[in-house]
DNA sequence: ATTGCACACGTTATAGCATAACGCAATTGA
DNA sequence: TCAATTGCGTTATGCTATAACGTGTGCAAT
């Protein structure tokens, strides 16, 4: 999916996650938006849809957070499948991609005869820096 | 993680999973326990982290349900990190196990540095008789 | 036996995450 | 012009999860 020129919403949404250096939960970029008009969680969630099509913004299932792209410049969907690393003490995120571990799930799929239309893959746990 | 005796809430809840063909959210849970006396979330909840612990039950993040165990058998966690392929149009989910994705995972987070404490890997999609 | 502790449990209230449904305005394309 | 699409704002609602308080029970150490 290719990113078309960004509504006024979704721009302010995005800037918000670029400049955060962790992800950020939809109420929380809400409350970073109240001084330019925000007013509602939808306001949030429509342009965070619009941003996960367009493959610049990642959803982090596990702790229900936003993440900027960590690679803006290639298509992030064709590098296969994205991987996270969460540390849960200072909430930073590496993103990342492993063709060995997507083949291996496609390896999965294809003899399941299952059709994946979307893989979450996340580690949480204790960055270097955290853990020492 | 072994698993002592259940407590009543603990069985209940244990048991309402194993019947169920598919994920439960803990409030489906809830409504499912009414009539054995259950009248709050806390109840299902403060059960669920039990079972959770023992390794008889997965929660999956990406849909916000929790699973029982399809391998109660042996020990899940002596098995690496767990995957779940599950389908979105019937709601069936396939449990299973791949040593080379957790070798290639934990040599990135060996790389890393990162200490990994919970993976989580699921596969959304269609399965066999739902894509046809 | 009494005390102290750990644990499960019940209840109420609250916090946090996400969407339904309505209507309006701007854009586009026939 | 007319219809269809898309974005936007608002209100209300629903779903998911935990905080905080108190009760009772079993069990061990004193
Ligand atoms: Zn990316
Ligand atoms: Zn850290
Ligand atoms: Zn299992
Ligand atoms: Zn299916």
């Amino acid at each position: 999916m290719n990113a078309p020129a960004l509504t006024k919403n979704q721009a302010l949404v995005f800037e918000v996650l670029e400049k955060a250096d962790g992800p950020l939960s939809a109420y929380t970029i809400l409350d970073k938006l109240r001084d330019h008009g925000f007013r509602a969680p939808l306001q949030v969630y429509r342009a965070l849809e619009k941003l996960l099509e367009y493959g610049v913004v990642h959803r982090l299932e596990s702790i229900n957070a936003f993440v900027a792209c960590a690679h803006p410049d290639q298509n992030c969907h064709s590098h296969g499948i994205v991987a996270f690393a969460i540390c849960e003490s200072c909430g930073h995120v590496m993103e990342f991609h492993d063709h060995e571990v997507d083949h291996r799930l496609m390896d999965w799929t294809r003899r399941k005869k299952f059709k994946a239309e979307k893989t979450t893959i996340e580690i949480r746990g204790l960055c270097e820096a955290c853990a020492a």
